[in-house]
RNA sequence: GGGGGCGUAGUUCAGUUGGUUAGAACGCCGGCCUGUCACGCCGGAGGUCGCGGGUUCGAGUCCCGUCGCUCCCGCCA
């Protein structure tokens, strides 16, 4: 006996009068006492099974047991549906299975939930993955997963690029995200960590020649979650010998149009547009702008110099949004409401109404010459930020984009994909109180630069770039130090001295000793690619089982905690209470 | 670590200025039903109002604490 001859959402009129087998899931049972019609589902759609105690006793006395997400069997002829019985909102409307035998393949308990409730709580989802999992959205969601990373490879095969696998028990590297570490039995006390990233041997894999690399990897960091963030998330993570940075970029270009065209979606226009990070901060006060739409950032900190308004003269930058329309005193207070939320004391403003006057409650402390020099040419709201150049653009960026979803600026028919390019090489580490890398540590200096590393860090330009589609990073990458001096002179430049560099990284300066070939790539962060293919705005949207944003697995129960003598085996001690002080 | 939001049947929610026995829909259980497709009709069961404490004659509602979840900031080489 066969389980089925045809899956159930691919039964059409053609099948007419063929005698055939189906099995699935009761999706809907519409037992009218005779005649029982059941939605029999599985992974292709529905079909409807009739069940007639005139045709098939039997099979009725059984179809009066079945409920919902029973697993069914169900032979019988295929029949075309009268014309008025028809549903057309079905693929497989037009016909139904008129059922000679009915068999409960296995049952099911009720529900903890309905699984065409919409408003479903994420817990609850979560805790019963495996039924979430049997939804529309689920399935379309992972499907479309596959297609695209499917897709990916095939292109990635077909340009030479090899797939190699890179371990997941690796060194521990105290230096960017925090490693989830795992003990080892026969090195008690001592701990591999989960890599964030196959970087180190991507590049080492450069050195024993291997010109193209790539890899779906996976990467673990244990920093805590986000809508778009997991503990643990899969990269296209790529790397080439000998590489110019267009090469990097048609590569990538490549990959993201092959995404779009197998799902038959209108690809972005390549070469994608490049903007420098410089330019991405003034005008947008972001390092991953939304360029669907306009709304830029103005820095008026020499307008307001010496201004009245002590906040403005204060502050080492202000900046401001002009925003078109008058807003309202609540709409503003709203805004302002949000500003502090993202970090800022408060939220000036000043409304420019159809006659050209001015609103505002700081109007009061400002020049005449300096309102005239803000004028816009129409009703406008000007929101200003003025704090910490960081602060600022963190605030506005934010607000910016803010503004743009709640007055539907953006427009959402766009995709607007762009390269963010010449990073700075270090940032300032206040907590540190000294330079810190802003992208990795084996990140190239833009040529020409090299000098700056030593006299004037932070002006240095990285030869770093980032991936954005519509606001969102979707990944980074760079062309890599191959000079193990100059990889010496950053380590140096970060405050790492000799000996950490040594025990830390000393393994790749030695390999950068042995002939290294100038080398570089980048890694593309696939469940955040995934899901605004998906359109969705939840990264656990695309994952078949995430994590919480507080870290734990609803469904398994992950993480528990392991017995003493486990632990024990393993060279570990917990602390108690006291001990922890 | 910080800020915002949420927590009431299995699920999604309502619950008034504090007031009798906490409701609805769907689901579930029982009965009826031969052309439904969100089938229909009749009946029924189902609650630690997250947890603890307080104020009060009386708390789902007010106060304090706590836990869980979530979004954001920090963090994420």
């Amino acid at each position: 006996m066969r389980w089925r001859d045809i899956k159930a959402g691919e039964l059409r009129l053609e099948h007419v009068g063929q005698r055939l087998a189906l099995a699935g899931w009761a999706a809907r049972r519409r037992d009218h006492g005779g005649l029982v019609f059941i939605d029999l589902r599985d992974e292709s759609g529905l079909a409807q099974l009739v069940i007639n105690p005139e045709r098939a006793p039997d099979a009725a006395a059984v179809a009066h047991e079945v409920r919902n997400e029973f697993v069914l069997r169900a032979e019988g002829e295929v029949a075309a549906r009268a014309p008025e019985a028809v549903n057309p909102s079905l693929p497989t409307g037009e016909v139904e299975l008129q059922v000679d035998e009915l068999e409960i393949v296995s049952r099911s308990e009720p529900l903890p939930f309905q699984l065409d409730e919409e408003n479903l709580d994420e817990n609850v989802r979560l805790r019963y993955r495996y039924l979430d999992l049997r939804r529309e959205r689920m399935q379309q969601n992972l499907r479309l997963s596959a297609t695209v990373v499917s897709a990916i490879r095939r292109f990635m095969d077909e340009h030479g690029f090899l797939d190699i696998w890179t371990p997941n028990l690796t060194k521990a590297t105290p230096e960017g995200a925090r490693d989830f570490l795992v003990p080892v039995r026969l090195q008690p006390g001592r701990f591999f960590a989960l890599p964030q990233s196959p970087q180190i041997f991507k590049q080492i894999l450069m050195v024993s020649g291997f010109g193209r690399y790539y890899q779906i990897a996976t990467c673990f960091r244990d920093e805590d979650l986000r809508a778009d963030r997991q503990f643990e998330f899969r990269q296209l993570d790529l790397e080439l010998s000998f590489p110019t940075r267009d090469d990097v970029f048609e590569t990538l270009e490549g990959a993201v149009v092959a995404s779009f065209e197998t799902l038959g979606r209108e690809p972005p226009a390549r070469p994608f547009p490049r903007i420098t990070w410089h330019e991405a901060m003034a005008r947008f006060g972001s390092d991953k702008p939304d360029l669907r739409f306009g709304l830029e950032l103005r820095d008026v900190t020499e307008l307001t110099r010496g201004s009245e308004f002590k906040v403005f003269a204060d502050a080492p930058s202000v900046q401001c949004l002009t925003m078109p329309g008058e807003l309202s005193r609540s709409e503003l207070a709203s805004l302002e409401e949000l500003a502090k939320e993202w970090g800022a004391k408060g939220l000036a403003y000043l409304v420019f109404d159809e006659a050209g006057e001015v609103r505002s409650p700081i109007a009061k402390f400002l020049s005449d010459e300096l309102i005239d020099a803000l004028r816009p040419d129409q009703p406008s709201t000007i929101l200003f930020g003025a704090d910490e150049p960081g602060a600022v653009a963190r605030v506005l960026s934010a607000l910016r984009n803010h503004l743009g979803r709640e007055y539907e600026l953006i427009d959402v028919t766009r995709d607007e994909l762009l390269w963010v390019t010449d990073f700075p090489l270090f940032e300032w580490d206040e907590d540190g109180n000294r330079w810190t890398f802003s992208h990795h540590p084996f990140t190239g200096v833009r040529p020409g630069d090299e000098e700056l590393i030593e006299t004037d860090p932070g002006r240095a330009i990285s030869q770093a770039y980032d991936l954005v589609w519509n606001g969102w990073e979707l990944g980074s990458g760079s062309i890599r130090i191959h000079d193990p001096s100059l990889q010496r002179r950053v380590f140096r430049a970060m405050g790492i001295s000799e000996e950490d560099a040594e025990e830390r990284f000393g393994f790749l300066l030695e390999v950068l000793r042995m002939g290294a070939p100038p080398h570089g790539g980048f890694a593309l962060g696939l469940e955040r690619f995934v899901m605004l293919l998906a359109g969705e705005s939840n990264i656990r949207e695309v994952v078949a089982f995430p994590k919480t944003a507080s870290g734990s697995e609803p469904m398994t129960g992950a993480p528990t905690p392991i017995a003493q003598e486990i632990l024990a085996e393993l060279g570990i001690t917990t602390l108690t209470q006291d001990e922890k002080g």
